[in-house]
DNA sequence: ATTATTATTTACCAATTGGTAAGTTAAACT
DNA sequence: AGTTTAACTTACCAATTGGTAAATAATAAT
């Protein structure tokens, strides 16, 4: 509950800072820049984040608070088995085009020894780790055809994050709508996922 | 033909810059670093490629070298149709596999506004063209199932950039042989590929 | 031996970086 | 009205950045 909520710069920043770090990544992003685009001194932004590592904490974790309630929707909803699975899948597409400056910040925040992948690891891991246990309960009990659940994740995982680099690399190989190409890889994924776990699904055309 | 070929240090610059675009990206990568890591004045590197994008694109060209030398060697043998496309597939992998590095350098060039994004491409464009035509003249011989090439191109693409988070991931998620999933995805790749391309596979189990 | 060329270094530099410290302004509480 | 606290700014800094210019070393050509 702050106090002075006048102007709402706090959000702001978010913002802009989610646009730059997602576009230019994080060493390429400057706060002095991310300030003057805002009408605002360098100094505001550390006030507000102490550190520039702090900013790009605070976007992440407000990313992944977007990402996890989205997919919570999907599991507070009554869909079993593979239906849920595939609801999943569609959700996390429409996220990601509704909001592709998200797909850009996963994709910085992914690689192996940046700034802030050890804070998308600690949001992720209780998300995984629930995805798994539900998976394999799911097995348990048929619903599910049996594989090792966390591959399949991890598939589905960057799956996505590729998406980030296949629709830049579309438009820049000068395809116009690149609207399509991601529907196609959003029915593979499915595709995929329906033949790994779904066991119902006979692999027939 | 260079004249004084002593010490290679050409190459030796090339090779640490490699390591540290792909692994760092290109902000993140500071010439001093790399010179210090050489045992060598950053004016020395200056020297030999005149700025810091002159580096990152002769790192790019020699990566990219590689690679059309590999694919070269699959056109120029005498695979017919899907077969030749499966031998593609599994070199490329098998490339990817053996230089991780190339596919940590793949993943910062692909970056859209990236700084090297650019001569990626025009690298590349010849090869997706030559390509193309290619599958093009496949599909009116009917010795390939018609689709839009540039779309298989670029979900084949994608899924080997893919590879490089992904592994990064697995190895984050605590997974220790990070090899399967690579031969799964591999797997995965040449199902895809020969559904939609090969006109004498039978979609069954 | 001298000269020309290639390779590498020392010395600098202007610009930018993230960050500290100390104000200043404005709102809230009393 | 006065005090406290939050929001923001001005001033400043040490470190690092990519890059220039000039000197030096090493090799090749004459």
């Amino acid at each position: 509950m702050e106090k002075y909520e006048k102007f709402g710069t706090k959000e702001k920043i978010l913002d802009a800072a989610l646009e730059s770090f997602s576009t230019s990544g994080f060493d390429a992003t400057s706060l002095d820049v991310v300030a003057k685009s805002l009408g605002v001194r360098k100094q505001t932004i550390l006030y507000h984040f102490t550190t520039k590592k702090g900013l790009l904490n605070a976007v992440v974790e407000r990313a992944a608070g977007n990402l996890i309630n989205s997919i919570e929707e999907v599991l507070n909803s009554d869909l079993k088995g593979w239906e849920r699975i595939e609801a999943l899948a569609r959700m996390i597409f429409r996220l990601a085009l509704r909001e592709p400056l998200l797909l850009g910040l996963l994709r910085e925040v992914s690689r192996p020894g940046s700034v802030g992948s050890e804070r998308l690891r600690i949001l992720m891991t209780p998300l995984m780790d629930r995805a798994t246990l539900w998976m394999q309960s799911e097995m348990e009990v048929g619903r599910m055809r049996r594989t090792d659940p966390r591959l399949v994740i991890l598939s589905a995982y960057s799956t996505v994050v590729g998406l980030a680099t296949e629709i830049e690399v579309l438009r820049a190989a000068g395809i116009e709508q690149a609207l399509r190409p991601v529907t196609v890889r959003r029915r593979e994924l499915i595709r995929f996922l329906r033949v790994s776990l779904d066991p119902d699904y006979l692999q027939s055309k």
